[in-house]
DNA sequence: TGTACATCAGTGAACGCGCGTTCACTGATGTAC
DNA sequence: TGTACATCAGTGAACGCGCGTTCACTGATGTAC
């Protein structure tokens, strides 16, 4: 049934979608609003209509990522967390399967940060992204080292941090230079020799 | 002696310290070509008279940026070589020291990766630029390793590609939460358990 | 069930402003004799 | 050394285009009787 509301929403999930697509491809100054009206098949006064201005569209987009982010990552923490599996393989299988486009992502997510550095409000937005994803990943942290009689000598916070630090760095030079770094290699070379140094069975 | 080329030549240093400060603060598409202009004390015909386009400006005050950075730390080199020291902070230090201000350095290195992403041309300069990065890191590592009777179980490259990557994925976190992640805190915690495992003397 | 009216999502033309770029000009410095 | 001309870095007004935003309107759907 094709009642208004779910038009009205249906309209909106359009145009964040045209606008994921636009804004990776051409940034979110390069991207008009003509551009994300025409990919979602709208005119700009549906835009306008659903959405009080560009900007507000980017933190509403930024939103709307992260909220399936963090929906992708509780359908697959279970999963993660049973399969039998290294806590490594478990951690970085989630960091790859997150994000099933990670150059999409990975562009959106860094012109996120560094609007977020510029703008206390999107600072505040991302850095709430960024602590629950931290804190998803903890959770999937302890349970494993749970499970095994793993145990850490720092706090799985800490940890997570690195993992992420290092994957996020990692990544740039994955997309930069795809050949000579294959995306996962050095957390695959290195994070190992750490989760050696920091377990003490 | 105040000769034409001289003149002209400062102008254009002018311009570029001008535009990286406009930069950093607002972005490259939040700064107008008058906001560097009147930060330099000129007007926007002389930046032309100088500049093709913007474009150009982008890439002549990344390149800019990165011959002086590059200088830096050759002269940086020989000091954190011969001082007293570990390898980490000799490697750590240079790239604390390499950056006068990280916020800024930061700000500019990221958007124009980001650029890079999209624009083949400016991947090619972002690309040569870090391979010598790397290169310089690469060196000082191999001199330090070769002083004192240190051996590493994976390639220098290989272990310069870790410390940037994570060194680069810290400051992100660093700068979005300086009080929960202190600056070279994740590295001073987890570089050390690295250069254990990959060592052999 | 049919008719009259209300609502409102989306249309598309128009506005206006900011900004990148151009260009005719100025005036200071250099050159020729 | 002084005069006339050439050069050219930088001026500042003007142009024009792209783009974000507005708004009067349309037509489909919902509601009242």
């Amino acid at each position: 049934m094709e009642t208004p509301k779910r038009r009205r929403s249906a309209t909106r999930a359009r145009l964040l979608e045209g606008a994921l697509g636009v804004f990776a491809e051409r940034g979110f100054h390069g991207a008009s609003v003509e551009d994300i009206c025409e990919r979602a098949g709208f005119t700009r006064g549906a835009f306008y209509s659903n959405f009080g201005s560009k900007d507000e569209l980017v933190l509403a987009l930024f939103q709307a990522t992260t909220d399936r982010l963090l929906e992708q990552i509780s359908a697959l923490l279970p999963e993660l967390a049973n399969q039998a599996g290294t806590l490594l393989d478990a951690v970085l299988g989630l960091l790859d399967d997150a994000a099933p486009d990670q150059r999409q992502w990975h562009l959106i997510s860094m012109e996120f940060t560094l609007h977020a550095l510029r703008d206390p409000e999107a600072a505040k937005a991302l850095n709430q992204q960024r602590r629950m994803f931290r804190e998803r990943l903890t959770a999937l942290v302890e349970q494993i080292t749970a499970a095994g009689d793993l145990r850490l000598s720092v706090p799985p916070e800490q940890f997570v941090r690195l993992v992420i630090a290092l994957h996020e760095g990692a990544r740039s030079q994955s997309l930069l230079e795809p050949k000579e770094v294959p995306a996962g290699s050095l957390e695959h070379t290195f994070l190992p020799m750490v989760l050696e140094a920091v377990s003490r069975p």
